[in-house]
DNA sequence: CCGCCACTGACACAACTGTTTCAGTAGCGG
DNA sequence: CCGCTACTGAAACAGTTGTGTCAGTGGCGG
């Protein structure tokens, strides 16, 4: 019967890293449990037997999806637990993350499931979108310094550096065009740290420079 | 047979509209001829004979989406027919129309074509999101002074305008937390028009009075 | 009244959906 | 060898999907 709290079985996360792949790929919105079991070598017998029923195993595949989500995240926490790196080096660092091609079908995945999650409530779905804008909300506090953390100003300008990482990104993951969307979150990465010093790092090198 | 090109029959428009209303509900992505053909008061065979197939109801609703974004843009448009506005006036009157908390259903099905475009690239999606992001960088091309309108500078601050208002939407639309979201934006407002005096017209009135 | 036209109802079709039932098979501790 | 657990294949279930077929409406110009 397959218990959610335990230990998955080898067979499960071994099928489980198969359908992620799958999904990757062809998205999550109208994935069906046939189609899914013939490409990675499975049944829909072995799915419902493994995650219950098909909720179960989008569940199963949102989860996994948050697992890579939460590399960069912790990367990030890591890096703050000496003292706070700075909003600006944060947003840097995660849009080079966002940016990264391999990273793009991730990403193109998790945009459909935040976009179902604001339509459908309910469900595998439930309070998706609304849970990662707080997770992410939560990892820029950690990198601010404690002075401004605790500001509302400090809470609005993380609000902004989010949106500006969420809208670049729908530009990219629409257009592909790496050059212009990098030059503008390097815009406004030049643009953060000037009102009122409030304590970041350096912010003088964000040129016009590619990549 | 109910051509395309030619002037949609009055009974078209007419469940096309009822059709919008529900979609504006329901959804979009799970879509189902029959449940919608019961709810507007209609039958499936009726909406197949007056849009050829599914695909093309689902076109037809989106180029009704359409007509109700291109309200704002073509407001914006007619502002800018003498001299253009500026990129911060029309930022903040985008964002004043983002917001408002009549267009919410409109905007989570924009989002959702916006997302389910970037999965299948192909069908009645077909370049949605790239078409959109075009639109929407024309018509702030459009509110930038000729000066600044042709710079690539000025492609790049444009590009970062819509990141932040799409960025903020996908906030609002998640947690609806206005408040916080409007600051972010305000927030940007306020620190837009600094870098190097491009022509833009006031900048100073942008303070965290809430609404 | 006739014939055309836009439109519609009832129903059937094949394909597909998630899920269930029944019957296994392989491995392994006792 | 027995029984247990983990896993699997084949088939069927009832329901829904988009779409096609056939036979109509009602209104309106000639």
């Amino acid at each position: 019967m397959s218990q959610d709290p335990t230990t998955p079985s080898p067979r499960q996360i071994e099928l489980l890293e198969a359908a992620y792949r799958y999904v990757l790929e062809h998205g999550l919105a109208d994935l069906s449990l046939r189609p899914l079991a013939a490409a990675i070598g499975s049944s829909p017998r072995v799915l419902m037997f493994l995650f219950g029923n098909k909720d179960g195993l989008v569940r199963a595949l949102l989860a996994r999806a948050r697992t890579d989500e939460l590399a960069i995240l912790d990367r990030l926490g890591q890096a703050s637990h000496g003292t706070p790196i700075g909003l600006v080096p944060a947003v840097e660092q995660v849009w080079a993350w966002l940016a990264a091609e391999e990273h793009r079908r991730l990403l193109r995945l998790w945009v459909e499931a935040y976009a179902h999650s604001l339509v459908e409530p309910d469900g595998a779905w439930a309070g998706f979108a609304r849970a990662t804008v707080h997770d992410w909300l939560a990892v820029l506090a950690a990198c601010q310094p404690p002075p401004e953390r605790n500001t509302e100003a400090g809470a609005v300008r993380r609000t902004l550096a989010l949106a500006v990482l969420r809208g670049a990104l729908l530009d990219l993951l629409a257009t592909g065009d790496r050059h212009r969307v990098t030059a503008a979150v390097r815009h406004q990465l030049a643009l953060l740290p000037h009102p009122r010093g409030f304590g970041e790092h350096g912010g003088s090198r964000y040129s016009q420079n590619t990549t």
